[in-house]
DNA sequence: CTTATTCTTGACTAAAATAGTCGGGAATAA
DNA sequence: TTATTCCCGACTATTTTAGTCAAGAATAAG
């Protein structure tokens, strides 16, 4: 999980669209005048969110892009491993090769740390973030416990 | 919040030092040799990780650095605050020259991510990576809690 | 049918960040 | 005294990021 300024834009991005589509599909030209971010750049990472099926397009007069789901079901994580793909952490790359011991092993905490910031921002939607609240499903009982935790 | 490699070479770094430093310190040619990351960036790295007093240094035949506090409490947010001084997200650094709503909106959105990303961060402790368990105060009550709303 | 609008694609480029190099110096344990 | 290690600044190569440009396809609206 890397966590770059190309990720933010598309998160960003994303939640123009959520934030400005209702009906009417958002085109590109408006985001990028919104949010201040090149048209031709948005191209690109607008063509791997569709890949990935975050967004569906409408071309022509009148058209551009929606959210694929609605907001509530398009999480952080699933944006941030459509616009950049993930690099290869370990040297060995479970080949086996890897003969220092403790190389292994930290790279092992770090692929664990890693996984854990990838499924904290796979509980995060973009119909959270709009909700002013950060994390999907909160309740009065959770929050409690997460507040005792210091989690939120 | 940022989480690029640079921040991850320097918690990999980090935890090296974790585990590796026991009465004696541990010199940046070990780390180095080990992690396979080059001398002079592991150089550069401590420099700040040592402005910032996560580690100190001894100079000499046998020096090297240790951790400033035990692996408990040193945290992993702190570690990559040190080495990725953090950047300007917004567009008008609340000086209210942003005259866009939806641009502030979003920004501030993604601020607000950035900041939970941050806080998730700060409860996991070199010390919990090793322990194997990813976050701090790990208890029996709110593990159940944490399960239920798929947080573990 | 025509046209303006919008997505779609690929190649290219400028700027910035990353990762690494090099050389000299200061402290200090052996 | 010497080898080891941190310390520091300047420099450089590589990669990534961000943006440009140009051509083309789909399509709604007139």
């Amino acid at each position: 999980m890397k966590l770059t300024t190309r990720g933010r834009y598309a998160v960003t991005a994303m939640l123009d669209l959520a934030i400005n589509g209702g009906k009417r599909p958002v085109s590109l030209a408006d985001i990028s005048g919104r949010q201040e971010i090149s048209l031709s750049y948005l191209e690109q990472l607008f063509a791997k969110l569709r890949r990935e099926e975050l967004v569906t397009s409408a071309r022509g007069p009148g058209g551009g892009y929606r959210l694929a789901r609605s907001g509530a079901e398009i999480f952080v994580a699933e944006i941030i491993d459509a616009v950049d793909e993930s690099v290869d952490v370990t040297n060995c790359q479970g080949k086996g090769n890897c003969h220092h011991g403790e190389t292994c092993l930290t790279h092992h905490l770090w692929e664990d740390l890693s996984g854990q910031i990838h499924d904290f921002l796979s509980q995060i939607s973009l119909g959270d973030l709009m909700e002013g609240r950060g994390r999907r499903g909160s309740t009065q009982q959770s929050d409690r416990v997460l507040q005792t935790l210091s989690l939120s």
